[in-house]
DNA sequence: TAAGAATATTGTAATCATTACAAAGTTATG
DNA sequence: CATAACTTTGTAATGATTACAATATTCTTA
């Protein structure tokens, strides 16, 4: 996996943050960052378990929530009982999942979404999520 | 709980939609229409069994799914751990989560969303959720 | 730098929504 | 009416997530 977004950078985000850099959670926020796709605790786990021999579920179910309510990640409900994660700290945009192979992609954000709810309420979060066939398995289909 | 949608309209959308009207099918699909919610499995369950007392839980699963296949309802995976339903034949609109009280209300469904997808992909669904804080919860809280 | 306090990690056991499955019941069709 | 197709039911399993308590690590400050 390409390393797009270094140990240190992500050291001092989560410093910013004010979430202690323990090497666990530098190593899930990591994988999160550069996996290049939007990964499960499970996933997380099984793939980081290897480098990380004493590693814990516990410990990836708890920092994601601690990184998650810090800030630095997003929480994707866009597949009933999984829940994906993704960096938050970059630009706003919308996912697609597709329903064939179960791979989730970025797509862009419109602007003004949230000028759709009722004046009255105060929102702070906005998730657009797409479902469908990729480019993928719309060719290897026919 | 006001009846604004008929047994006799259901089941005539259940015969359109190619979905055998039973007892069951009938109850589930007006409690969700009628609710006035967007409540979960097991609500319609709980709800429900104090009128049919032979009413199973695995029912309530198998025909929700049943409904949603048939496009008759649509799933709210608006809430991590707990799927929602809605009527779907209905003008399209969008879902605002209060944080506090949990309660999901109806929101308007911007225009044109599907161009927000890189081209090459289908989409057969879009789903936008607000979450925030209702005007209830932000007025007995200040 | 050592001691004590605060915080993080770990492993096991529980929880809880959902699904699998097989038996019993119901409805449609010929 | 008989048979096949479909539906409902209850129980047992699954699987993601959480609770909890013990251990380990890190921070503070004297």
């Amino acid at each position: 996996m390409k390393i797009a977004i270094s140990d240190s950078q992500l050291t001092e985000m989560m410093h910013r943050a004010g979430v202690r850099p323990s090497v666990q959670r530098v190593a899930i926020l990591s994988y999160v960052a550069n996996s290049g796709r939007h990964p499960t605790a499970d996933e997380i786990y099984s793939d980081l378990a290897a480098h990380y021999p004493t590693l814990s579920r516990t410990t990836v179910y708890n920092t994601l929530h601690t990184l998650a309510d810090a800030g630095l990640l997003r929480e994707l409900e866009i597949e009933s009982g999984n829940m994906h994660y993704d960096l938050a700290p970059q630009p706003l945009h919308s996912h697609f999942i597709c329903r064939k192979c179960g791979r989730i992609f970025d797509m862009t954000m419109p602007e003004g979404l949230s000028s759709a709810a009722t004046p009255g309420f105060t929102i702070d979060s906005v998730d657009l999520y797409f479902k469908g066939c990729c480019p993928d398995c719309l060719n290897s289909d026919h």
